[in-house]
DNA sequence: GTCTATAAACAGATAGAC
DNA sequence: GTCTATCTGTTTATAGAC
């Protein structure tokens, strides 16, 4: 007679993670209800009852995905004590985390695909995810970025150089198509996103070498 | 009794430009047949007749932008007889080209915006777009690359080094609502296009001299 | 909270007149 | 080549039994 024994369990979860999965795959339009409640085991019109309908859903997406995120924020701390070697080689780790997560084991990683199908959607569900997750981080690289070249704080500048580079992770996740076609890659296993990642980490580094002389002149 | 007087002129045309537009502005499973018969000024059925349906005015609209775009091409000739330097300003040409493009004017370049959809869809159109487009587009950078920094020819280095500069421009127009809020840029004309702009060349010049000093050591 | 049944609107496609 | 009318299937949403 434990309670995890009744039959029925709440279909909310369920929902929402299959949700996330079929939304990121096909995208929001191409993801009917019904391929959703089949995933999630559940009815139809569960996802009226509990969510209001196919968009309450997709907003209940966004903020399961802001509060998962928010909990990773907490990685980024005690930036102020750090020097700026110390701050540049911790941009290289971010940076190279990054790029393993986005690229390798793509059909696995639901949260990101997810969240790049709405950055390119670019409705509602980015008011959600912004302040709770693009925000901080880059406020918390800004000021990685700032204490590792010595550039203005809070400066377009600073802001856009890091936008140019998380740009190159995003843009070799969603292009991934033409790259390989282009490299003539069958597969991508860790060796090649070994190549791209220290094709990005040069250009990083070579970005706040060029950041840090202009700051210094 | 001119000829372009008669009344009914052909429905091609304009359906592929009604479905170069909406597919692009809200993504091909967004877009109704419906409503692209209604924009083109055209009767439902036409789609049909001209392409099949819905899935071949896709196809239609691919080969279309294929086509314009090929002509485009002819603009790099002539890389063999430059000089290293000038093969790195025709590449900051390039890029700078770019961006102009991509980022003003976002509602009015249709084609850019239906590309970025179905790279980020990446189905059958890319099979369309790419042979025609980004193969020959690429293939004419990389000889830029090589002539500017020394580097190997076709190595995978070269590729991926400009798929990051590429990579960059794209993601500043792709993710741009993230970027301006970012940024508390309310608007985007010319000044805030030209600091992208300043960002992305700065960019580029440091990676050409971070690949030149590689390939001559 | 979950189910069946069904409503109401919409999708893409097509037959056939002109 | 264009039209009307309609078919067939699917969509989201909901009413109401349990």
């Amino acid at each position: 007679m434990a309670r995890n024994e009744q039959k029925s369990k709440s279909t909310h979860d369920p929902l929402i993670n299959a949700g996330l999965r079929l939304f990121g795959e096909s995208g929001y339009d191409a993801t009917s209800t019904r391929q959703i409640a089949l995933a999630a085991d559940a009815n139809i019109s569960a996802i009226s009852y509990h969510f209001g309908g196919k968009e309450g859903l997709r907003l209940a997406c966004a903020e399961n995905v802001a509060k998962t995120l928010t909990t990773t924020i907490t990685t980024f701390a005690a930036i102020e004590s750090q020097t700026p070697e110390e701050a540049a080689l911790e941009l290289e780790h971010i940076v190279s985390a990054l790029v393993q997560m986005l690229l390798l084991q793509p059909q696995a990683k639901t949260i990101p695909q997810f969240m790049l199908r709405e950055i390119v959607q670019a409705e509602e569900v980015l008011d959600i995810i912004f302040p709770n997750f693009f925000e901080p981080i880059h406020k918390s690289l800004s000021q990685l970025w700032v204490r590792a070249t010595g550039q203005d704080a809070n400066s377009d500048a600073v802001m856009l150089s890091l936008f140019a580079v998380v740009g190159q992770v995003i843009y070799f996740r969603v292009s991934r198509e033409i790259v390989y076609r282009r490299l003539k890659w069958d597969s991508v296993g860790p060796t090649e996103v070994q190549t791209v990642e220290s094709i990005i980490l040069t250009n990083l580094r070579a970005t706040l070498e060029v950041a840090k002389k202009g700051s210094s002149q």
